[in-house]
DNA sequence: AAAATTGATTTTGTATACAGCTTGATTAAA
DNA sequence: TTTAATCAAGCTGTATACAAAATCAATTTT
C-alpha cells in the first residue's frame, strides 16, 4: 500500500497565478533570480511546462529570461511606471463609456464585505490585508468592464504596477489604509446605483492619487533612476 | 564537402512575423489547422521552439491549441470585432495626450514614399499592396506613441482585426484604396507639423469609418454571428 | 603582483521520446 | 440495415537528456 497519493495534478494557470501573486506581494522581489528546476520541483512536474508558465509571466512583464543567467523578477523605472498609471488613468474613464456590464448583486454583497474588511485595515493596518483587499477589489471592478480587450488591458496593467504600488504603501500604510476605505464607499455609492461610468471617474481619481504618492515615494527628481525594491 | 551548408538558425521573432503574416494575410484563414511539426519542419527546428513561438501567437489571440485536436487560427464574432475597433478609436485619441515621441524626417519621407504607393494602388487595385502600405503605416504610426504600455495595446488590437479588416476590404478594393490614400494625405500633413495628437485624431476618424465598412459588410443583424473566412 | 585565460559550474535553450486526449473509421452486435 | 463500441491514427502535452551560454574562481602567464 502506497503511503503518498500521486499529488493531484495542479493546473498551470494555478501555479502561474500563485507565482504572479509571490511577485506582486514581494515575496519574489526584483532582482529575484527564479529557478526552473526548482519551480518544476515545487510542484511536482518537469521543466517544459513551467517554461511554458515562464513565457506567460514574461509575457506579463514580471520576469525577464537569459540564457546561461537565469530568469530575473523585472525591475521597473519610475518613467514607466508613470506611464502606466497615466495610462490607467485614461483607460478607467472609458470603463462606463464602453458597454459596460450591468453589476450583480451578489457584486453588492462581496463589495459590502470589503468594505468591512476595510474599516478593520485601518486599526489592524496589515499591509497583507491592504493588499488583498485591493487585489479582490481590482477584480470586481474588472468584472464591469464589457469592452473584452478593455478588461485584458486593465487587469495586464494593474499587475505591472501592483508591486511598485504596494512598496509604496508600506511608507504610510494608514494613510493609504484610509484611501483606500474610503474607495470603497465611493464605489459602493456607484455600484447601487448601477452607476459603472461613476465607478470608472472614482477609479481615474484614486489612481492620480496613487501616482502623486508615488511621486513623492520615489521623489521627483529621481524620475529616471531605476526603482529598486530592498 | 558538404553539398549543403548547415542553415543559419532562424531568429525565433522571424518566425513569429512571419506566420503572423501569413494569418493576417488570410494565407492561413480562421479555422485553418497548424501542425507543430510541420511547421518544425519548414523552419527546420524541432517542436520544442515552435511551441513556444505558437503560443505566443495564441497570447496575441490569433490561434488557440487544445490537446488531441490541434492549434487552430482563431476565428472572430463581429461583436467582439465591433468592440477591438471601439477601443482603438478611444485609443487612438490618446496617442496624442499621452507624451507622443517627435516625428524624425526619415518617418516624414517614409510616409511620402508610403503616398506614392498609394496612390499607385489606386490603379492597380492590388490587394496585397493594399495591406503591406496598410502594415507599413501602422508601424509608423505606432513609433509615435510615447507611452509603451499604450503603444503595445495598440500594436495588440490592430493585429488581431488586420485580417477581418482585410477581408473586407476585398469586397470593395477601389473604396478602401481611396480612403487609404486620402488617410495618408491627411496623416502626412499632420506629420509635417509635428502634430502628433492630429494624426491620433485622424486615425480615430478613418476607425470609425472602417467600422462602419464593417458592419455593412457584415451585416447590422448579424451582430452575433461568427465571421468566417472563406 | 597583476592581469588574462582557461575551466568548472550553473542556468536557460533545444531535441526527442513518450503519454494523454480526440476524432473518425471499422467492425461487431442488435 | 442501423447502431454502438472498439481500435487506430494523429495531434498536443510532458518528461528528460543534451547543447549552448554566462559567470566565477582558480591557475597560468606576463
Amino acid at each position: 500500500m502506497k503511503t503518498k497519493q500521486p499529488a493531484a495534478r495542479i493546473e498551470l494557470s494555478a501555479i502561474y497565478s500563485e507565482l504572479r501573486d509571490r511577485i506582486c506581494l514581494l515575496q519574489y522581489a526584483p532582482g529575484t533570480r527564479l529557478r526552473e528546476e526548482q519551480i518544476a520541483k515545487e510542484f511536482g512536474i518537469s521543466r517544459t511546462p513551467v517554461r511554458e508558465v515562464i513565457q506567460k509571466l514574461s509575457f506579463a512583464g514580471l520576469v525577464t529570461s537569459k540564457n546561461g543567467i537565469g530568469t530575473i523578477v523585472t525591475e521597473m523605472d519610475s518613467s514607466k511606471l508613470l506611464e502606466i498609471y497615466t495610462l490607467r488613468s485614461k483607460l478607467a474613464t472609458m470603463i462606463g463609456e464602453l458597454t459596460p456590464n450591468d453589476c450583480q448583486p451578489e457584486q453588492v454583497a462581496a463589495v459590502e464585505k470589503l468594505l468591512d474588511r476595510a474599516r478593520n485595515l485601518k486599526d489592524s493596518l496589515e499591509i497583507r490585508d491592504y493588499w488583498m483587499i485591493n487585489h479582490e477589489m481590482h477584480f470586481i471592478i474588472s468584472e464591469l468592464i464589457g469592452n473584452a480587450p478593455l478588461r485584458e488591458m486593465w487587469d495586464h496593467l494593474y499587475f505591472q504596477a501592483a508591486r511598485f504600488w504596494y512598496d509604496v504603501t508600506r511608507t504610510d500604510v494608514k494613510d493609504v489604509a484610509d484611501s483606500l476605505h474610503r474607495e470603497i464607499e465611493d464605489i459602493l455609492i456607484a455600484l447601487r446605483m448601477n452607476d459603472i461610468a461613476a465607478i470608472g471617474y472614482i477609479e481615474r481619481n484614486y489612481i492620480t492619487y496613487g501616482l502623486r504618492k508615488i511621486k513623492v515615494h520615489y521623489g521627483e527628481c529621481e524620475l529616471t533612476h531605476k526603482i529598486r525594491t530592498k
